[in-house]
RNA sequence: GCCGGUGUGGCGAAAUGGCAGACGCACAGGACUUAAAAUCCUGGGACCAUAAAAAGUCGUGUGGGUUCGAGUCCCACCACCGGCACCA
């Protein structure tokens, strides 16, 4: 009954409402009282913010398991104390509603998504409402909104209508580019271009997923299987949208330096950009027909200096000089082999991996560096998509070219001399000294490469240069249920197709209603079933791709600081107060807190927008989430992953009905660090419970609980909340001040839980608090004053609790104004209440405790070591040895070194 | 293969280079009760010893090292978890 009588109150009271800069702050809201503010005030009178973030969840249909609200209730926690600490704190929470399982099911019955996802965000509020998280739900947005898409198109059009600059480094208004001299006629500009925008088509071979009937980006690509649901991937050339991330590597790289995530994230997201630095280096093909210019073959290597090693190139199969080069002997072979690489699934591909395969093209090319002829063979274990495309091959010092050597008994040549003369050379990839390398002989690694790229620069054969494993994000899916593109498609005079943006006053683009959410049977996504919607009357056609489900979680974050705002995506000055830096605030997101699996592909593409945004000047900030915490794993109590196959799933409803919110939380941050990944128990649950029936017990008058809960029985009205005050606080709480001892357990308690806070760690921060329970249980009084600030420390995690406890200590308080909990400021600690006059000194001897000893806290180094030496405990270690040295340190411990 | 992380009682865990195991679970014993539940109190790393204890020895994945002193720092190895993986 005490949770949802709070509730309701905090609902009622709008009781966590964050205010923006220039809103009406009503004079009653605790909020007012705590900062002295009413009405609309500027955001320099605003006290400094706090944005404490959730990653939003899919509204599924399953529900919340007990994984979800590990994080929300760390950041809960957070968001309470720092409203405590009087900032202005901003937790919002949100659903990112888009997604296959309601098109699925969909496709199934014919149920419109958006009911199904209605249905299902409905289920997930009423979960997340009973666990009393201090969310500010008049900002709650769902990123299939018409409000909200509305803005993700727009977006889109931002990046669609910019470019990125590689003078200024940075993305600016499509408007800026220059076109080359050859640039003329209206198509050439347009194919120029529709070329550099951030938003572009491609035709290149795609991730299909046949089973999902949709493409996926890479990163949505696990072993040649899609992510979701396991199912085969191939590779199908497919006309597609793609955002220039790669534009953003360098970026998305160096600013990790400037955030405060774990080093094992930013480690993912480093080797996922996968900078490498190297050379690019031309080779001239030997008795070629093509025009010198065009005679030649670059590769990238971050050897260059085992050039001297190289003794054949490969080149990818799809590189565009193969069908060019290959003699009229071989032309049989290379093609069988680009048809056969060409219709292997990526599947296959990578199983196949082991066993390498390439066909020899006939042609030659010359070694810049010793002039020799080289073979050029094409083989698949050459990527088309990284590089140039086309590698030399240096078969002595590469594991793979050696695996291909081998195989084709092709020749290997020693340039490099391991360091430790026991290794053998052959396959050796580490650093060395330059053998058989003419002008390089003799160097180290690290400048064998210099003076080699030096001197290719210089002959004008190749030069310094860095390359990305990073790849440009495919934007569009297959699907109804996402995002619609504003594009629509024409053709000019020529007959050619070209594509156009719509204006930003034609937003928001809504899906057109469907009887049936298949793809068409023509392979077409489903929107091209709508053929109303697809034809304009002008005879252009709509884009009937949808954006991924990335695209509406790559910006929620900005819209929740505004989220009412119909003028714009983010109000200005609103963006400058929330994500603003000062002394006292962070730049961006003060925390965000979310599991491990969005590693690469949300963080990344929103940092991605966040920077474009940034460039463009929407935003304030280079970085989007300044602090980033990733929540572990909550395991089953078998320790295996919570799975419904495995039957070990927990519904955080049942263990609600059974302990309550407050035990729920309580025992979510108790398990252990938040990071760490710990398997459910629910005998666990019991052991808080039982704390806060100690807390309970401690407050209250046994005989006055015995009347309300019969009361309650018989009462008709189950939710009548008046019957609560039939309960009275025990006899022992006094307005009296407290005892010394009191005291110190006190601010032992509130040093512990502050400092445990800060740093995050709420498991011992929840023991500091089962301590002094223990302890204060013992008192024959309890001071009002000192199981207030009590329910201050407690109020984070067990909000509900102390709230109920906390009303009934206000008015047993003479005079005292009633505050409101959660805006009461955080209580202090003193540290001159903790000192002790007598303290236990353990005294060792050759590091081996032998006693502790009791002395004064004043005891000065020469009496501890008085003391120790003729302790009778230590006595017997020393007989027959002469004392060294002692150690000692005050306050501290002493150690006699006896040999 | 490469990168990152983690190894501490029966279990979840705690410990600025300074008394290893706080707090909690489970367990055992006791109090209250006709009884049970709830609650309260007590105990608890292992070994050795003992009627019981005290004392003692060992103990933080393994093996070395640094230090007066190591769970903590360094080196090597093992196991598990996560990520990447023909990226030249």
């Amino acid at each position: 009954m005490i949770e949802p009588k709070w509730q309701t109150a905090w609902d009622q009271q709008q009781a966590f409402r964050a205010f923006n800069p220039g809103e009406e702050i009503p004079a009653s809201h605790p909020f007012a009282a705590r900062h002295g503010v009413a009405g609309a005030v500027t955001a320099a009178q605003l006290p400094p913010k706090f944005y404490i973030l959730d990653m939003f969840p899919y509204p599924s249909g399953a529900g919340l398991h007990v994984g979800h609200p590990e994080g929300y209730t760390a950041t809960d926690i957070l968001a309470r104390y720092q409203r405590a600490q009087g900032r202005n704190v901003l937790h919002p929470m949100g659903w990112d509603a888009f997604g296959l399982p309601a098109e699925q099911y969909a496709v199934k019955t014919g149920q419109h998504p958006r009911v199904t996802t209605e249905t299902n965000i409905a289920n997930f509020t009423r979960q997340i409402k009973s666990l009393g998280f201090s969310y500010d739900w008049s900002r709650e947005i769902a990123t299939t909104d018409v409000e909200y898409f509305k803005w993700t198109q727009w977006i889109f059009l931002k990046l669609y209508n910019a470019w990125f600059n590689p003078e200024t480094n940075r993305a600016e208004a499509i408007e800026t580019l220059k076109y080359p001299a050859d640039c003329i006629t209206e198509a050439q500009q347009r194919a120029y271009r529709d070329a550099k925008r951030l938003a572009y088509v491609s035709e290149a071979p795609v991730n299909w997923c046949p089973e999902l009937g949709t493409v996926l980006a890479n990163e949505e690509v696990i072993d040649g299987k899609s992510e979701v649901g396991g199912f085969p991937v191939i590779r199908k050339p497919m006309r597609q949208w793609m955002l220039r991330i790669t534009a953003y590597a360098e970026k998305l790289l160096a600013d990790l330096d400037t955030i405060d995530w774990s080093d094992s994230l930013k480690e993912m997201q480093r080797n996922w950009i996968g900078r490498s630095e190297g050379a690019e280096v031309d080779f001239q093909i030997a008795n070629c027909q093509l025009p010198i210019a065009e005679a030649k073959i670059r590769v990238f290597t971050t050897r260059p200096d085992t050039l001297f090693g190289a003794t054949y190139m490969v080149l990818s199969p799809e590189h565009k000089l193969v069908p060019q080069i290959t003699t009229a002997a071989q032309k049989e072979a290379v093609e069988a082999y680009k048809n056969f690489a060409a219709t292997k699934s990526d599947l296959e591909r990578t199983e196949l991996a082991k066993e390498k395969s390439g066909v020899f093209t006939g042609a030659y090319a010359i070694n810049p560096v010793n002039g020799e002829q080289i073979p050029i063979w094409i083989a698949d274990y050459v990527l088309a998509s990284y590089g140039t495309g086309a590698i030399m091959a240096v078969p002595a010092h590469d594991t793979r070219d050696f695996e291909f050597a081998q195989k084709f008994n092709l020749p290997v040549v020693q340039v490099v001399q391991p360091p430790n003369g026991q290794t053998a050379w052959q396959g050796f990839t580490d650093d060395g000294v330059a053998v058989n390398s003419g002008f390089i002989n003799g160097l180290p690694t690290p400048e064998a490469k210099k003076k080699i790229t030096a001197w290719l620069a210089e002959k004008g054969l190749g030069h310094k240069t860095v390359n990305y494993k990073l790849r440009d994000w495919l934007f569009s899916r297959q699907r109804y249920w996402g995002e619609p593109f504003p594009i629509i498609w024409k053709k000019d005079a020529a007959g050619n197709l070209y594509h156009e943006a719509l204006p930003e006053s034609a937003l928001p683009l809504l899906p057109p209603t469907l009887e049936d959410y298949k793809p068409t049977a023509d392979g077409q996504p489903p929107l091209a079933r709508a053929t109303d919607w697809l034809h304009l009357p002008d005879g252009s056609l709509r884009e009937t791709n949808t954006m991924p489900q990335w695209a509406g979680s790559c910006w929620y974050y900005l819209r929740y600081l505004d989220a009412r705002n119909t003028d714009a995506f983010v109000g200005k000055e609103v963006e400058g107060y929330w994500m603003g830096k000062s002394e006292v605030t962070k730049p961006g997101v003060d925390l965000y807190v979310g599991g491990t699996e969005h590693a690469v592909l949300h963080l990344l593409y929103a940092r991605f927008w966040h920077k474009v945004l940034f460039d463009l000047g929407q935003v304030s900030t280079a970085e989007p989430f300044y602090k980033l915490v990733n929540q572990g794993l909550i395991l089953g109590e078998d320790g295996q992953k919570m799975s419904k196959s495995r039957g070990n799933v927990v519904n955080p409803d049942d263990i609600l009905v059974e302990y309550g919110a407050d035990a729920f939380r309580l025992y979510e941050m108790f398990m252990g660090p938040l990071q760490d990944s710990k398997p459910w128990n629910t005998k666990g649950v019991e052991g808080v419970y039982r704390f806060l029936g100690r807390v309970w017990r401690l407050f209250v008058d046994e005989t006055s609980e015995t009347e309300f809960e019969q009361a309650e029985t018989t009462a008709t009205d189950k939710a009548n909340f008046k019957l609560l005050a039939l309960i009275a606080l025990n006899a022992s709480i006094k307005d009296v001040p407290a005892t010394p001892a009191q005291l110190k357990a006190l601010h032992t308690c509130i040093k512990k839980v502050t400092e445990d806070l800060d740093a995050m760690r709420f498991n011992t921060a929840i023991s500091a608090m089962m301590v002094f329970i223990s302890e204060a249980m013992k008192w024959e009084t309890q001071p009002v004053s000192v199981l207030a600030a009590f329910l201050q420390l407690l109020q984070p995690f067990a909000p509900h609790l102390a709230e109920e406890l906390w009303s009934k200590l206000q008015a047993l308080k003479a005079g005292a104004p009633a505050t409101s909990l959660p805006y009461a400021a955080w209580p202090k600690y003193d540290a001159a209440l903790l000192v002790e006059d007598v303290i236990e000194i353990p005294v060792q001897v050759n590091g081996k405790l032998r006693d502790v000893i009791k002395v004064a806290l004043t005891a000065t180094a020469a009496e501890l070591e008085a003391l120790a030496l003729k302790n009778e405990n230590v006595q017997p270690y020393l007989a027959g040895k002469n004392v060294k040295k002692v150690i000692v340190l005050p306050k501290k411990l002493v150690n006699i070194v006896a040999v």
